[in-house]
DNA sequence: TCGCCGCGCTACCATTTGACATAGGGCTGA
DNA sequence: TCAGCCCTATGTCAAATGGTAGCGCGGCGA
């Protein structure tokens, strides 16, 4: 946990309120967030935000920025799990007591809003709806992790990483972190091949290959995708039912 | 959706209050549950329950039997996503109104309590406690869904095979349907493939080598593992947290 | 300014995994 | 009773993917 100017925001000016792909809290949900809230931390690119293993008493919400959550095995082998937008809820996979399950890295210098765990049963006694949004977002992460699944599992190289590329745009897109369909970020090969599955070298020979294509054009600071039609025919996407998703 | 024998049992009579995992209902919650149930179905072994790409007005859980959740790609590609065990949850996963994103099959005859969907909110507005329990499911499946996901990123087909093994006796032995250290069920070499990611051939190779090596005993009709000790270091397994689960 | 280091890239070769073909056993229904 | 089907098992060969090593570039700190 590397803390930063751990200081408190008002929720009226949460950025998550006018963020256009999430739907915003009432006036009543409003206040109840502003008591629950315990504050917030900033990390910079490339810091742990959460270490595996260890027991955190709290959960999060990712206000600004991109993080991935992954899991590492003890010889090192690490495979990343998903990736982590704006308004996603960081900390609540795996059981509540349990020690945590996987580790979470930001790709872009992060917001964090922090909560309690422990008053986490308050939430859903005062604000059933904010329960109901709540197993709603979990319910959507395991949708996500289902596709990562199958990809992972049935798709060729270059059908996963065209996957991935349409995956992370699209999300983009809902947060408004992308310009005209480029998706500025720096993920790193390594951190690719590490969410696909593959060898380091093997992903660098996908990516190669699929420039070449014209599917996809995956840069050092950028994801970008010149036709997105034939990218979704080629990789089998079948979209996400999207729609606005609720938060906090 | 093959239903038979739409009947309702009262659920005081429900086989999951027995259940030596699971945290059995308090009276009042009992009482809310029995006016919230619609009703029962019982499927055969081999059956579809839910078909992918359907709208279900319902939510599932799964009261005796084992099922298993998969999703299909249009050129017929199958990954089974997880096993479903008797208090698992199903059709929560994905947004409320979208169509089902994955298909379910039972490996024994079953038996489905079946709940509205719509009425969900319901739930999380007189029984909070409920809802937290719900939400708690999702994050344990979702925790599931990452072991599963790095087993497949990472894991040798050796070690994900021998994987597979302690997951499903450990989720057995929790639900009482182990005996004495093995796991009664018929799975066939296709259903394995399509779990791990690997062709079917290579399954059948890889499942004998793993007798030879004495790590499991993966037969027609049964899972046993010779030492379990051995069979956890060798796949990394890390135990699940366990602990009791609750249900409904 | 120089050297170090992380990252992208390439080449060569080893290993894992997949595809296709085929055979046998057991179950089921005509 | 026999054909047909599903499942397990085996062999051979091909393709996909991984491992190791080495080069070059650019950022960064001494």
């Amino acid at each position: 946990m590397t803390a930063k100017t751990p200081w408190k925001r008002d929720c009226i000016d949460c950025p998550l309120l006018h963020c256009e792909g999430l739907r915003p809290l009432d006036k009543d949900q409003l206040k109840f967030m502003q008591g629950f809230k315990q504050g917030e931390f900033q990390i910079e690119k490339g810091t742990q935000s959460l270490v595996q293993g260890s027991i955190s008493p709290h959960v999060y919400t990712l206000l600004e920025g991109v993080l991935f959550r992954y899991r590492i095995l003890e010889d090192g082998r690490r495979q990343i799990v998903n990736f982590v937008f704006p308004g996603d809820l960081i900390g609540l996979q795996g059981a509540l007591d349990d020690p945590l399950l996987h580790g979470c890295e930001a790709l872009t210098p992060a917001t964090l809003c922090v909560f309690s765990r422990d008053r986490m049963v308050e939430l859903f006694a005062e604000q059933p709806k904010l329960g109901f949004d709540l197993t709603w977002l979990a319910a959507k992460e395991e949708a996500a992790l289902e596709e990562h699944l199958v990809s992972i599992g049935r798709r060729t190289a270059k059908e996963r990483m065209v996957f991935l590329a349409l995956f992370l745009i699209e999300r983009a897109a809902a947060t408004g972190l992308d310009k005209k369909g480029v998706f500025p970020i720096s993920i790193t090969q390594s951190q690719i091949s590490d969410t696909l599955g593959l060898s380091l070298v093997h992903t660098n020979r996908t990516l190669q290959a699929l420039r070449k294509l014209k599917l996809v054009n995956w840069t050092v600071n950028s994801i970008s995708i010149p036709d997105v039609d034939v990218a979704r025919e080629f990789s089998h996407y079948e979209g996400s039912g999207s729609g606005v998703r609720p938060y906090i």
